[in-house]
DNA sequence: CGATCACTTGAATTAAATCAACGATAGTGG
DNA sequence: CCACTATCGTTGATTTAATTCAAGTGATCG
């Protein structure tokens, strides 16, 4: 029998982003909890227009939600980080309107579709959080449409690269004081951002000849983050991931 | 006194999009609502970076919902019509990170943010209904961005107003078969979808020219459905406001 | 060792932005 | 009542940001 974690000892509560769980609230979460899984890089964790049975959250690793178009076109919605909930609108609606890749081999945590509403009903605390989650999952797919839609390329990616790193030192993924892994493809900032992949190349080589950052090899470091602020369009001041929120 | 409309009676529960409500649950909400509110046109209802003391929803009249950039662009994130809920955000993590305001005279419900709480824990079920909701509102945003991010101008233009039309006839507001209210400016348009007045413009007049849509002194005609459907890049099967939703 | 994949670069093309100006309408104040 | 002003929609001309097309590099893999 593999070893499976408990909520109350969940690797991710140690970061200070995730906010403090009671007992109470560990035990209820580790009832909900159906179990672990591992999957590989290049899985696909949720299918656009799906029922998904099982929502996850994702315990190690990184992945996309992306969304297609008739005509074949990609947009990426978001990145999956480490305590990212995964399938809640599967889990209110049914119906996923995205799809879930995993880019790196992950470990999720396993829920149950069926015990969700049981869940919701059992535990206002952790609703009221559910609420919290959507919310800031908006918040972050609202900022990124008023990047796509208002900031040049060079803005947007500057963005883009600010918030990942943000958001992936914020859960330990730091690498020094300036570097975090990102196994991700030029393609998918490209689909990320509403760029093609040659512009979006050609604007990263500037901000890496401008001594801005520099993306090669998987890591991304940030050489001047003063510069990688002044170049993107949204401070970020109030970013959601960087304040308390929950994990479920 | 004025007449305030009794959640039971709630003019928006006719419209088959809005779930029922059991006589338990109206009553739960109709605890929670603290009255009514009526706003002229051009009014703030919410301000970015603000602490909302109030949340709404929108029984009457048009919205927009939008961030700022720090140069002073404006993405509208989304348009507000009747049976939108106003501030969740704010409700669960206290600051919001856009602007709402009136387009047209509006009424709205008032809720007090300081009951969300109570009224979460004591209704599982609207509570669910919240997470619903935040997760449509969510699921709006993202196709927005696929939009903005990957189609051309006249695509993005028919999106929008697919959308806007398909919204508005599901409360009620279509005039005839095919033409709708739309009281917005093209600027407004032009902001939502990340393109320049003048360009918005110019492909507003091919539609109108090629007798797909019309749209001038404030009403909408959509001259024909099958041609929008086709110009639009997603066909938008799922619309997540088309299939019965939560109102509180 | 060919094949595939990600990244890179140059050149040509195009979609959309910007600049500029005008007409219509409505509101304001002398 | 009429000039004045502001707002919104419209259109032409020009410029530019970003796309597309094309081709080459280096690494990895079966």
């Amino acid at each position: 029998m593999r070893h499976v974690i408990k909520c109350a000892d969940c690797p991710l509560r140690r970061f200070d982003v995730f906010d403090r769980l009671t007992e109470t609230e560990a035990a209820a979460t580790q009832r909900f909890k159906s179990g672990e899984l591992r999957i590989e890089a290049g899985t696909t964790i949720l299918n656009e227009g799906s029922n998904a049975a099982q929502l996850h959250t994702a315990l190690d690793g990184l992945g996309i939600r992306y969304k297609t178009t008739e005509e074949g076109r990609r947009q990426v919605i978001n990145f999956v980080l480490p305590g990212d909930f995964i399938g809640l609108q599967a889990g209110v609606m049914g119906e996923m309107t995205h799809s879930v890749e995993a880019t790196t081999d992950m470990r999720l945590c396993v829920f149950d579709r069926s015990d969700f509403w049981t869940f919701v009903k059992g535990n206002p605390e952790r609703s009221f959080d559910l609420i919290w989650m959507a919310s800031i999952e908006e918040q972050m797919v609202s900022e990124a449409l008023a990047t796509v839609g208002q900031l040049k390329a060079e803005a947007r990616i500057c963005w883009a690269l600010l918030r990942l790193f943000r958001r992936a030192t914020s859960v330990g993924l730091g690498i020094g004081d300036n570097s975090i892994p990102l196994p991700f493809k030029q393609q998918d900032l490209a689909d990320a951002m509403g760029l093609s992949l040659v512009h979006t190349n050609r604007t990263l080589r500037r901000l890496r000849e401008d001594g801005v950052a520099q993306w090669s090899d998987d890591v991304l470091e940030i050489a001047d983050l003063p510069a990688l602020i002044d170049r993107a369009g949204f401070p970020g001041n109030s970013e959601p991931f960087a304040q308390a929120r929950p994990l479920i």
